[in-house]
DNA sequence: TTTCGTATGTTATAATATAACAATTCTCTT
DNA sequence: AAGAGAATTGTTATATTATAACATACGAAA
């Protein structure tokens, strides 16, 4: 089932969404900006406003400890946290969710009445495969 | 037991330090750098190489999606995630950690043999105190 | 077809962070 | 106490990330 089944993105929406979508990687504003200039893109607005409003459908997320953007791999269920995975060497970058961490997330806080918005949850460090090289 | 046992401390990271620790709320470098021109503080890098001092000796923790500084509250052991819980309104910013979450978290990059260097948990949302009023 | 909400283009500027380099201070070691 | 080497500082400039403001255009719906 498609994320976008009820979903209608205008043109610059989708340019951003297709951009991360193909690219598979992080990328920060400015470097989507750049990307798209030859889509007619060319101030830095048009760029936070598509991302925003793509982040607000749950279909880009944003790395907030790299200041970049990353288009979301699957699909969040009511109370998950995504949790990203972050090599400092290649920059790959891995969306995944663990229900172990989410529900412990969230019994901490409901105990104390604390109502969350938003979680981040972002791992850096060194994948095997630059560990190796 | 005093975390600085073996911490010496110059006198720029001790002026920012203690604005930390006194204030016991997160600030951005650039309202720091503002509290402390008295002190004799007058450009950006002042503050920033004062905070990646302190944030080194795990004085202070920077919160990323916030790009703000808070001193810290508790001594870390080896491998503890920091969690920091934001009232979006008030802005009050509890730290803690909690045992389940940072071992699921080296849990699940242990098995992939990805080396973490950093962790980041920002739980966003509204605090009890600010949902009453 | 008017209306109202949303999105856009554009210019300017705010907020956050680092580069570069000369000058100074600190800490050893002798 | 002197000097070498490392770390810290002051300073200026600039890079990077993000938003404000406002006029215009567009799109769905009454």
């Amino acid at each position: 089932m498609n994320k976008l089944h009820d979903i209608t993105l205008t043109a610059n929406q989708e340019f951003v969404f297709n951009l991360l979508k193909e690219e598979r990687v992080k990328m920060s504003a400015y470097e989507i900006l750049d990307k798209l200039r030859d889509s007619g893109f060319s101030a830095p607005p048009t760029v936070y406003r598509a991302l925003d409003f793509l982040i607000s459908k749950g279909l880009v997320h944003k790395i907030e400890s790299l200041n970049a953007f990353i288009a979301c791999d699957h699909t969040h269920e009511g109370k998950d946290s995504v949790l990203f995975e972050i090599c400092n060497h290649c920059g790959e970058t891995r969306e995944y969710s663990d229900e172990k961490i989410s529900s412990q997330i969230y019994r901490n806080t409901e105990r104390k009445n604390f109502k969350i918005t938003k979680t981040t949850v972002e791992i850096l460090g060194q994948c095997q495969n630059c560990m190796d090289s």
